[in-house]
DNA sequence: GGAGTCACG
DNA sequence: GACGTACGTGACTCCT
């Protein structure tokens, strides 16, 4: 990456301390000194400094209340409280920190620290970023000056000042003018805010023409405010405009960053108790403690392997990384591996490599390596020594690799699984860019090595010595990210999820790919075979009734074909500009009594079976198992959840005929059985605990029919007179709840209007209070905390909270609602799985877990283990934890999964 | 590679 | 007063 323009900040230090006071939480440092903000600001300037790498920075104050903006107007900023006195000894305690981290700060007499920035930023050559997010400074965005909020980690641009004020950067002081701010006691016209300003900037393009021209206003009001207070606008104009010509002695190079200091930054730090960012100073800062040089060393031969077995066993842990022919774990070859014990220290065992293509020409011509089975009797005692602790960034993978040659790996940690622990979907976690978040640093890619599009090579005929950097790194890089992470797990009280959940899961889910499930390729075909005779039945249909042929496939060329051509009614274009054809609107046009809708409902559902399971589940079986083998991601959901991928086992089909059909073909082998446990209304019973709902829980203890309930209490009728429809109405509204509710959303599902849909949701706040607050305090904890935390103390992050925009806030409302329900789902199913895990081996059955789906998991059972089993899985389920109300799980046996 | 659609919980 | 919405995923197809 390169940047020919210095990269220049402009911290907005006063600015920042006020913002810090208020919203993190009272902390005082061991002598009872309050520490709060400057813990904010210090945090803040490592961060800016390590993530942004800015070449020139300096942290801007005000010097005093006095400045010239009261000489022309004295009621300027009048309302401002008094300082609280808290904050007082911080003034000058961020002024330490500046000094301990070498980085300039300047404040000037008379003039505030906008007046400053407005200075320096149209005066400094190179890209400027404010580090702010006052709006009195938006007005100096554009061309190369442009502003972060530190607090919420986001940029400010052009586009985010037109959204907030509707206008321009260039326009925004005008529409200050006429707005006033009431924060710092300016006016403006009375009766005109944000809103009514743009709208007047906009038709009028400046503020002295739109006073001007005040008498054509049609507006009686406000034509008389605008006509009454010209000159107040005129004062407020000049107040908010920051092109104070400060007088300026500094120059940039002034402001050059300079390099830590550890000393002072550290005794500083120490002063201050901020020992967790002592101990991130030492683990991530650019530079901090860390040698100048990597050694990675390649091993090619057996005396430079004991070495390395000798260094484990004395360190006790080593962190590992597997070279791989491919991502797929069940068909991959091993080409290399990578190990790492001291940090900048690393190896790279080649074992598979090919050599390059000359050399593939003349036979016998492969790099030196040491044989796989070598590696192995080096690699296999420790890995499966209790003793050593074994750190990958993907150990699921390289266990599932390692066990297929009979290795079995324990005494793990996961470099993956910590990152996801600890920010889950704040970003992804792979090592590239766990090493950018976590340590600063910009690591080799598998692309850098391999390259892209035409000149990709594959990665065994790479040489051992091209591939040593990348792979070694790997190994360096996982082992300093386990250090790091490890002791921000302890810091942020994560221990217990990763430790009681993720950890154990791990070698669980690798053995639940490792064995996969048997599918019958023959059913599959035959029931291809048949949807194929159906979909071409029905796409004849289809194209007759439709007066042509045309790609039934094609959503744009079939809504054209339904609202251009055959001009059915509904048609509405979504912000693509297509026609939208899904289900609902395809339903409602069937309602209508248009066949061609239902003909196409028919060949969308078949087709989809058709591509997705039935042509595709056959391709995926493994040639030497017979069975399939899906991945799971334990870092990929918001919530907690797995994933399920190549394939996806997690969404096959049940709800229709033919869906079923599709699951006969997943079968249990002779002798075996397979038995299916879910929870029933999981996410419900969970409301009921975490909500605390009285009569919700009520109903649970006693058994009672949920919806049924619900539908008496809404609509006001004896249990006794709840009829099919009024439960249904019920149900939904049930499930609305979990997912977060809104009047709209029920309205759809149900196809009522939203005032219905309102007064059900009105009627249900009345009858359970206590859900409504249940979910105004996610809302609350989201806002305050950016996560909410599930039963089991898992933290689900989210992001927009506090987006303007109230489309993006609102749903993340609706995410901080359902994700302790989903979430607590997810830890409540993985605590039984690993109990059941361990007391399937502890009492020496052959049962096992094949499939995880989130509220059901299936095993595989010996028939003759069936009576012991079902009880097991059932009780083990049901009594994992103990809530207000009681877990009920359901469990059946089939010879294959459509049996149960 | 994004959009649209739809399979599951 | 307008906005545009039920929560969480992954795979397939079309089409730029």
């Amino acid at each position: 990456m390169t940047q020919n323009k210095p990269q220049i900040y402009l911290v907005d230090g006063s600015g920042y301390i006020f913002r810090a006071f208020h919203a993190l939480p009272p902390l005082t440092r061991a002598d009872g000194v309050p520490v709060g903000a400057v813990m904010g600001f210090t945090t803040m300037l490592m961060k800016l400094l390590r993530e942004k790498s800015p070449d020139y920075l300096v942290v801007v104050f005000d010097a005093s209340r006095e400045t010239y903006r009261h000489a022309i107007y004295p009621q300027y900023k009048a309302n401002r409280k008094e300082t609280p006195p808290e904050l007082i000894p911080q003034f000058s305690l961020v002024r330490e920190a500046c000094t301990a981290f070498s980085v300039p700060f300047v404040e000037k007499e008379g003039f505030e620290a906008d007046d400053l920035i407005a200075t320096y930023a149209r005066s400094l050559e190179g890209d400027i970023t404010i580090v702010s997010s006052d709006k009195d400074l938006m007005q100096l965005v554009g061309g190369a000056i442009r502003m972060f909020d530190p607090m919420k980690n986001r940029a400010i641009g052009v586009e985010e000042v037109q959204e907030k004020f509707g206008v321009p950067p260039a326009q925004v002081v005008d529409v200050q003018a006429l707005a006033g701010d009431s924060s710092d006691n300016i006016p403006g016209v009375p009766g005109i805010g944000v809103k009514t300003a743009a709208e007047l900037i906009q038709t009028y393009g400046t503020l002295e023409n739109l006073l001007d021209h005040a008498e054509d206003i049609k507006q009686p009001k406000r034509r008389e405010a605008l006509l009454t207070h010209k000159e107040d606008a005129r004062i407020a104009k000049q107040l908010v405009s920051l092109d104070a010509q400060v007088p300026m002695l500094e120059l940039l190079q002034d402001f050059v960053v300079q390099p830590l200091d550890f000393e002072k930054v550290s005794t500083f730090l120490k002063a201050q108790s901020f020992h967790t960012l002592l101990g991130r100073l030492e683990k991530a800062t650019p530079g901090a403690q860390r040698p100048a040089a990597v050694q990675y060393e390649l091993v090619q031969e057996a005396d430079a392997l004991k070495k390395w077995a000798q260094a484990i066993t004395e360190t006790g842990q080593v962190a590992f990384e597997l070279e791989l022919t491919s991502q797929d774990a069940m068909t991959a070859e091993i080409i290399g591996l990578s190990l790492s014990v001291t940090p900048s220290k690393a190896c790279y065992i080649p074992i598979g490599h090919k050599g390059e293509v000359q050399d593939l020409l003349t036979p016998g011509h492969t790099p030196p390596q040491i044989s796989l089975a070598h590696v192995l009797a080096f690699f296999k005692p420790l890995a499966e020594d209790p003793g050593i602790l074994k750190i990958s960034h993907y150990t699921k993978r390289d266990g599932l690799l390692l066990k297929r040659q009979g290795v079995n790996l324990t005494a793990i940690d996961d470099t993956m699984v910590l990152s996801y622990v600890l920010e889950g979907t704040k970003h992804g976690h792979a090592l590239e860019e766990a090493a950018k978040v976590y340590l600063n640093q910009e690591i080799l890619t598998y692309q850098d090595l391999v390259g892209a599009g035409r000149s990709k090579v594959s990665f065994e005929t790479l040489p051992p010595e091209k591939v040593l950097p990348f792979a070694a790194q790997n190994a360096d890089i996982t082992l300093q990210l386990h250090t790091f992470l490890k002791a921000r797990l302890f810091q942020e009280h994560q221990c217990t999820v990763y430790e009681t959940l993720e950890r154990p899961l791990i070698p669980i889910l690798l053995e639940m790919e490792y064995k996969g499930i048997k599918v019958d390729p023959l059913i599959l075909k035959k029931l291809s075979a048949s949807l194929e005779k159906r979909l071409s039945e029905l796409e004849q249909q289809i194209q007759q009734e439709a007066g042509q042929t045309f790609n039934v496939a094609s959503p744009k060329q079939l809504g054209e074909i339904l609202f251009d051509v055959l001009k059915l009614p509904g048609g509405k274009k979504g912000k693509t500009g297509a026609y939208g054809t899904a289900a609902d609107v395809l339903d409602t046009l069937a309602e209508a009594g248009f066949p061609i809708a239902e003909r196409i409902l028919e060949w969308r559902q078949l087709a989809k079976l058709k591509s997705t399971y039935t042509d595709s589940l056959p391709l995926q079986i493994n040639p030497y198992t017979h069975r399939v083998h899906t991945t799971y991601g334990m870092t990929v959901t918001s919530t907690g959840r797995l994933a399920s991928s190549d394939p996806n086992l997690q969404n096959i089909p049940i709800r229709t005929e033919t869906g079923r059909e599709i699951r006969s073909a997943f079968v249990a082998p002779p002798g075996m059985v397979l038995l299916s446990a879910d929870y029933s209304q999981i996410e419900l019973r969970l409301l009921a605990h975490v909500a605390n709902i009285p009569e919700l829980q009520q109903a649970f203890v006693e058994g009672r029919d949920i919806h049924a309930q619900t539908a008496s209490q809404v609509f006001g009728v004896p249990l006794a007179e709840v009829t099919p429809e009024l439960r249904h109405r019920a149900k939904a509204i049930n499930f609305g709840i979990i997912y977060g509710l809104s009047a709209f959303g029920l309205a759809r599902q149900l196809g009522i209007s939203r005032e219905s849909a309102a007064s059900y949701i009105q009627a249900y706040f009345t009858h359970h209070p206590g859900v409504h607050a249940y979910m105004e305090r996610m809302k609350t904890e989201a806002r305050e905390h950016g996560y909410v935390t599930t039963l089991l103390g898992r933290r689900c992050f989210i992001t927009d909270i506090h987006s303007r925009d109230p489309n993006r806030r609102n749903f993340a409302e609706r995410q901080a609602i359902n994700a302790p329900l989903q979430g607590g789902n997810a830890d409540i199913v993985t605590k039984a799985m690993v109990k059941l895990d361990r007391l399937l081996k502890e009492k020496n059955l052959k049962a096992a877990l094949l499939l995880q789906v989130h509220d059901e998991l299936i095993l595989e059972v010996p028939e003759g283990e069936i009576e012991i089993v079902k009880p097991l899985v059932v009780n083990t389920m049901q009594t994992i934890v103990t809530l207000s109300v009681p877990l009920v799980v359901e469990a059946d046996v089939g010879k294959n999964w459509a049996e149960i």
